[in-house]
DNA sequence: TTGCAAACTTACTTATTAGTAAGTATATTT
DNA sequence: AAATATACTTACTAATAAGTAAGTTTGCAA
């Protein structure tokens, strides 16, 4: 593949994850990347094309982590903790997921991508539901609810707390992420 | 005060909300509301400004309702409620609340409008964070978390929920309301 | 060496944006 | 009756946006 093409695809991810979709321009990248804005048009013609790729690149980057966290026989513990990680490392770039960038936009973006999106969130909100429910028989978690909502409790919590982080200055992060995890940790 | 100005805000409120701030205009409260685009700059000079008046109906709003709670006494699990049906409503009508609108876009926003916004959020905050911490001395609360972390959780989990709620179909929103008052039952 | 495709640039169009300056109608005050 | 303030409209400017059509360079294949 084309390494400018590659280079705008993460060039447009950093700014959506930053500025958010709206607020960014053709024009963002290709100074960036010292090219002309029709060179950006010539591999995604329209700014939907390249808003569809970047997700399709997440979703294949999440699936390819959890895949390789399957593959190699992390357990369910050990998979969330990565899985935060991530939040974690966001956080410490003062970026934004990709879901939480996009997902306050979708009156505003193509059907697309809100579709591929929502593909994102679904599979994202599975991924977490079925380690939570299997970590939870194997003794690893304890929760009340049922799984799909403790999924959609922690997901939302990983989410907003990356805005709010932005908003509120004294926020310790660590803790937070902490708290989530010790909150699935069993009574002893 | 003004009729149109006060209109103005509302639309402004509801297409930031719906929309988001970077993809509304001066055009869409104009043609909504039967006027013409210099009209609305006759009250709110810059796009700025209005964001701006609008965080602060909002803050005023929430000091209001809070305020109100605590001259009637109510006690902080019926206040609690109370503030999570803000968000049951909010997503009854399909829309996201300020701050969850507001903060994906501030580095888009003008530095009034994010000082307003931060001091929307920490408002907020404090508020969850001294109504979490007094409720369990009362023994109405049971949690183990330091009460702003706590704080930290259940905002942002409304927050966000609001958000995954337009992007993943099957949500109950109920049930994970629920699930968030359930999880500060004291045990029996 | 010619032909052709990939990877662009040049130069433009069209649409939309926030914002402004000057004018007008209406009601209120002096 | 004259002056003034309020609440706008008309008519625009300047900037920026996405997008396009046609041309140019470069490397490779026939």
């Amino acid at each position: 593949m084309s390494i400018t093409r590659e280079k705008i695809i993460e060039l447009g991810e950093n700014l959506i994850r930053t500025k958010g979709y709206n607020a960014f321009s053709y024009q963002d990248i290709s100074s960036e990347l010292g090219i002309k804005n029709a060179a950006i048009h010539y591999y995604f013609p329209s700014k939907e094309n390249l808003g569809t790729s970047i997700v399709k690149t997440n979703i294949q980057r999440f699936e390819e982590m959890t895949g390789n966290m399957q593959s190699r026989g992390f357990d369910e513990w050990h998979q969330l903790e990565t899985f935060i990680k991530i939040y974690t490392k966001s956080h410490r770039e003062q970026k934004r997921c990709i879901v939480g960038s996009l997902g306050p936009d979708i009156n505003s973006l193509s059907e697309q991508t809100v579709a591929e999106l929502k593909r994102m969130s679904e599979i994202i909100l599975k991924w977490l539901t079925d380690t939570l429910a299997s970590g939870r028989e194997k003794g690893i978690f304890a929760f009340k609810e049922e799984p799909q909502i403790k999924a959609l409790l922690i997901l939302s919590s990983l989410i907003a707390s990356l805005q709010m982080a932005r908003l509120v200055d004294k926020i310790e992060y660590k803790s937070f992420c902490n708290a989530i995890l010790e909150d699935l940790k069993p009574a002893e």
